[in-house]
DNA sequence: GTAATTATTTATCCTATGTTAAAAGAATAG
DNA sequence: CTATTCTTTTAACATAGGATAAATAATTAC
């Protein structure tokens, strides 16, 4: 648990009793590479934070496994377009690498929000960090070419062409998995 | 100040008391058209709401003018990558049609935020969706032809293709305006 | 360790969108 | 009302990346 906390300081530092709020809530996931940590159709009612290991979401699109986004340690997963409409996620969570999980009740969570106004805007601050992360990435999607992106990854991210499957990055960089591999013949 | 109010009720009711909170640090901004409402390179420190307009968030990527987003009546705007990290933005909020905004200063909101842990849960509700919004925004972008992105577009959004300029409209689909009258052209 | 499966690359061909330039149409200023 | 400027369309040509198929390479199961 104290890695998660550790993690919360960098946004909100939290009293004793409102960590042990939030440790009454969660429960620790082992869970091995290749399976879903949360199937497609679900409505998501969980926050995780990877210990260890890799993961990603992903949706399909017309039959075709496309990566969302992909995620290591030390950070926070959610499938925030369920989790905060209620509405059953067309997404899944995929674990990339065995991984050790923590698991944070997301309905017990926002009643917490009524006893600890630090909590909330400790998830207040979390998401919003994400939000801005969400923003600056259309960006990158929008108007750089394949290539570019490539390139971008390979610098900003380089761990996950290290520990991702390339068909898997060819989705999440929104090109087929052969364009991918004919841009990094380039070189 | 109602429609606010009234806009505010879809996502937090609020006490008359922190109502009032809000009209104090909020001031309204009548402003022409063409005008930039806020510039590229000032730290975002408010947070706007048009009750009668059009505007867009727009910036400059190699020399080119790109539309990042456009904004209709009772919603708010904010450029948040600026607003939520305390940086210069290197976007600009341009209005494009006669308006009439709400200007809520941000800073002394957030203050609010320690007395009202109301606002603060109102604020939180309307990032969180906006921040879904842009989740699932990012899809549409990616996955999409420039062909399926208008006409999804013009179902969607029909007053975007009404109200606003095309060339401002093709940056925010992704394409050249070139490509886009090409695309029109195709019926 | 070998067979079977899965992931990646390479090759060919094709189409959507970019680029540049110019024409046509609409809006604005005086 | 006319001239000027700004916006949109059209045309011709170039290219990045998609689709399909097949060949390697790497993993996994037994």
């Amino acid at each position: 648990m104290d890695a998660l906390f550790l993690y919360f300081k960098n946004f909100n530092p939290l009293s004793k009793d409102a960590e042990r709020a939030i440790a009454e809530i969660s429960s620790i996931i082992t869970i091995r590479k290749n399976k879903d940590l949360q199937p497609i159709g679900h409505t998501c009612k969980t926050i995780y934070f990877i210990k260890k290991g890799v993961a990603r979401i992903y949706y399909f699109k017309d039959g075709i496994d496309i990566t969302e986004r992909f995620f290591f340690e030390n950070n926070i997963i959610a499938r925030v377009e369920s989790l905060f409409t209620g509405k059953p996620s067309r997404k899944a969570i995929q674990i990339l690498e065995d991984a050790e999980i923590i698991a944070i009740n997301s309905t017990q969570l926002f009643k917490l929000y009524d006893t600890y106004p630090e909590i909330e805007r400790l998830f207040r601050k979390i998401f919003e960090t994400a939000y801005v992360e969400t923003v600056n990435r259309i960006e990158g999607i929008q108007f750089h070419s394949a290539e570019e992106r490539y390139n971008a990854l390979l610098n900003e991210a380089p761990n996950v062409l290290m520990r991702v499957p390339l068909k898997y990055v060819a989705s999440f960089l929104g090109i087929t998995q052969v364009s991918l591999s004919r841009i990094r013949g380039h070189r």
